[in-house]
DNA sequence: GGCCAGGCGGCCC
DNA sequence: GGGCCGCATGGC
């Protein structure tokens, strides 16, 4: 049986502390977010750096720019048309909520409600720049699940994030912390081609590598 | 020079 | 509900 509180525990203790989200702002977090759907932190930084060398890193600023300065300097980004968008739709939905308390579930059906928000975008808003618990879930949430697990037959977003909230505690710190070692570990070891012979969870993982050949043959 | 990255919505069936 | 497609840049 997969123990999660396990998985965190060797995680941590192999990797440390993330201090995630790495941003200055929630604002930040949020416009992060949307700018990292489907594409490498890398050029995330780029675009950041150039929204933050024109004074344009809140979501106040968003609304304010135009369409055509803001699709520039996200450019480096990519899909930045469709981005734009996103960004100029979410600051405005986000900053009409003007600190207006919501239970945590409206809260979440309402950044879902944005068009281009979806349940990965809204968790990560949600759990890092909020501070609510959601669990966020991503590409490399799902394949480490898959190993860890290969019993498991989960297929809908609400399926992993369901089976992660009910067998952890609803913590931000454990979930925040969880989650940005999830990340860290799929970029070293959990990759789409694994490296099980560095990876710290490879005695609680029963994916199909075997770790004991592996070590043998390096 | 090809492949891929911390998704999403719009289609189609 | 599931599968495929467009969206785009920069790093490796």
């Amino acid at each position: 049986m997969l123990d999660l509180q396990q998985v965190y525990n060797t995680l941590f203790d192999y990797y440390g502390p993330q201090y995630w989200w790495p941003a200055d702002s929630n604002d930040e977090i949020i416009i992060g977010a949307i700018l990292t759907q489907n594409t490498n932190w890398k050029n995330v930084e780029l675009a950041i750096n150039n929204l933050k060398n024109e004074n344009s890193c809140s979501l106040e600023d968003i609304k304010k720019i135009s369409d055509d300065l803001l699709s520039e300097l996200i450019k480096p980004s990519g899909f930045y048309n469709i981005k734009c968008k996103r960004l100029k739709d979410t600051a405005s939905a986000l900053c009409d909520l003007n600190g207006v308390e919501f239970p945590d579930r409206d809260l979440r059906n309402f950044i879902l409600s944005i068009k281009g928000i979806g349940p990965e975008t809204a968790d990560s808003i949600l759990l890092y720049a909020y501070k609510k618990p959601f669990f966020v879930i991503d590409a490399y949430t799902k394949r480490l699940l898959n190993r860890l697990d290969n019993q498991l037959n989960y297929h809908t977003y609400q399926d992993y994030q369901n089976f992660i909230m009910s067998h952890l505690e609803k913590d931000c710190q454990l979930f925040n912390e969880f989650h940005a070692l999830i990340v860290v570990n799929a970029k070293n070891a959990c990759r789409v081609k694994p490296k099980c012979n560095i990876c710290p969870l490879v005695k609680l993982c029963n994916f199909g590598c075997d770790y004991e050949s592996i070590n043998s043959k390096s």
